[in-house]
DNA sequence: CAGCGGAACATTTGATCATATCCTGCCCGT
DNA sequence: ACGGGCAGGATATGATCAAATGTTCCGCTG
């Protein structure tokens, strides 16, 4: 099928799950645009079911939104909701990051080194997209490591709820001036000082949150 | 009348959704049983695209699992997982308290009350059913004061996960001995102590928490 | 006569179902 | 114990039905 090239294994529903993920999550679906099955349906080359399950899993995660009469968009960012999302993520994050170092072990650390080196390259480069990619990848590899499945679930709907906001910040202003503690998490990781790596990541994402905000206050 | 017809009006798998939904919350299903996909067609009378969408649903909010291979049931929880919901909830719902607190009017109030009321009549009649449901209208009505959607959404999922596992500790013990720091949190939301609120609503929780770690514990 | 409002219509999209196909796990024979 | 069929159940499709939106056209009013 046209789906993709490597589909043998997983079910068409979980392909096309990712895929839509991926499209909010690195900004090919804006905020407020609206997602329609048929448009999947065609842009996919699935059939309607498997894309009406993904869009069930997306909307229930807080990726997509109902819009009252059964229409589905990407959701925009209050000021409000994003003080709900700052807490929360402040309130899970940091604790996830302190589990995955005391779990870690040198080549975990080193895996997330070559993430955030090519994070770097990409902001160098202006690549907005592998920006995007590389810091979400940095973030969830990290949070694996906690062995927290559940708290690292909540993690992952907070970071697909901030997606969509992230990518307009960064067509807004560019990569440029985009400082990150991934450094001074990992250096922190190498010394053995959880609570380092805690603070570190809370700083992290609390100063996208603030873009965020600037974003919003100022559009 | 104006009920049924909104009733009718509800889309098949958002009725099978909350059908199901209410199974896991009130021990229709109990923890480690399998959820087939054609038993539901056949107990709820629906077709299977509404009740595939409603499990999809219910998978990405936790309160069902994937078991690897295509089957799903209702998880079972670990001790550690056990652990990471009570983190979590201390971290969201205390919060949500607090908000709701500060929101609430004399009607709220009132209506909590009554909620709560009812609760303890469930829990003099032995009520495991009335129990639960009521138990879980009162921090699912405090929440939605907080008009905090995400939040919210937040503290729902985490409710889903400790249901099944609640209905257990009851089934165990009878609803016998189930105190609550309801009339705490209400006593304190009359005073207009928010504070107050939020610490009854933790220690609440963590009540049912500890049940649930004894039941583990001892099974 | 021009502009406006609204009602019927057409089109687009969502919801549901019946059916066909494909896996998976089990059971049986060797 | 191993391997191959068999049955149950999950996945996926396309057709069909219903709903909502957008549009057009007519009649009314200023």
């Amino acid at each position: 099928m046209a789906v993709s090239e490597r589909t043998s294994k997983l079910p068409t529903h979980e392909i096309v799950y990712r895929r839509i993920r991926e499209m909010v999550l690195f900004g090919e679906l804006a905020p407020g645009q609206p997602v329609t099955i048929q448009g999947l349906v065609g842009d996919l080359g699935a059939g309607m079911t498997p894309v009406r399950e993904a869009i069930r899993r997306l909307t229930a995660e807080g990726a997509l939104e109902f819009q009252g009469n059964r229409r589905v968009c990407v959701p925009v960012l209050t000021l409000s909701q994003l003080d709900e999302l700052s807490f929360a993520r402040q309130s899970i994050e940091p604790r996830l990051a302190h589990l995955a170092a005391q779990r870690a072990t040198p080549e975990d650390i080193a895996h997330l080194e070559a993430v955030d080196e090519a994070l770097n390259r990409a902001i160098e480069r202006g690549d907005v997209r592998g920006y995007l990619q590389h810091n979400h990848r940095f973030h969830e590899d990290l949070y694996a490591l906690a062995q927290a499945r559940i708290l690292a679930s909540l993690a992952g709907m907070l970071l697909l709820r901030v997606g969509p906001s992230l990518r307009v910040v960064c067509g807004r202003f560019g990569t440029y001036g985009l400082p990150d503690r991934h450094r001074d998490a990992l250096d922190a990781m190498r010394a053995g000082d959880a609570d380092g790596v805690a603070r570190a990541i809370g700083e992290d994402l609390q100063q996208g949150i603030d873009q965020i905000r600037q974003s919003l206050l100022a559009g």
